[in-house]
DNA sequence: CGGCATCCGCCAAGATACTG
DNA sequence: CAGTATCTTGGCGGATGCCG
């Protein structure tokens, strides 16, 4: 009797791939993964074509930083760099098309922060309090 | 004459404050700027609540920084983490409603990225390629 | 299984100054 | 105005091992 016990059941299929999890992400990261592009990408959208002008937009960083990045992000197509040859010299940056399939992205990272900011400066606030 | 030689105008509003630009954008990237938090995030979302699973799932990453990671995310309250008290021991993490706000942006980037997957490895590869 | 302590290397990002 | 060269740093994340 009871000759056919099924020995407690695996589940039929093991996942071998770990979900793509990483995969697409970690594209995304490739591209967004500096501290400055979002603003950047973001600036640009808006308007703010120019070096200068996104230093001003951004000064927390510094012209270097800020010019590495935006070469990152000519590298991957996702803005165009675009040089008038003329004293004061002048560049312009525009985003693709590529580019700008972030933005919907970009725009909700950008509404979910202000949304939540009151939450997470309270949170930040508390933590350093309590170092007292 | 000429005496009224209207100075080089300044634009009539300096805008004081560099756009709203770096907060929101800055208090996300204070949630998910971390290597493995939105991998955690997304793996969290689809049921792989438990450390070790989640280690499996991102064995490229360490226990340590995802514990690192976890810990954080749950200090933001975006995951809850639930104990049980037994030996061996047990841990789950669960989303929290606000956590949950998240996860389309999580989705969105995911999906950008697997989309973009093809032309983004063509540019590193290039790149390397270069090298030679 | 889950968590923490230790040690360490690296590199992104800041600071500064100079050229065209 | 735009871009580059040089130097420095902080801290994030990786590697390992021990403990309850």
């Amino acid at each position: 009797m009871h000759t056919f016990v099924p020995k407690t059941k695996k589940k039929m299929y093991e996942k071998k791939i770990p979900l793509p999890l990483e995969c697409g992400l970690a594209m995304t990261r490739e591209i967004l993964g500096g501290k400055w592009k979002p603003n950047l990408l973001l600036a640009i959208s808006l308007g703010i074509n120019r070096p200068s002008q996104l230093h001003r937009e951004i000064p927390q960083s510094t012209k270097r930083v800020l010019n590495l990045q935006l070469k990152e992000l000519e590298e991957f197509e996702m803005i165009e760099k675009k040089i008038y040859h003329q004293l004061p010299p002048k560049v312009e940056y525009h985003l693709t098309k590529r580019g700008e399939t972030l933005m919907h992205i970009l725009r909700q990272m950008n509404e979910w922060g202000d949304k939540n900011r009151p939450f997470i400066k309270s949170i930040i606030l508390n933590r350093t309090k309590a170092l007292d």
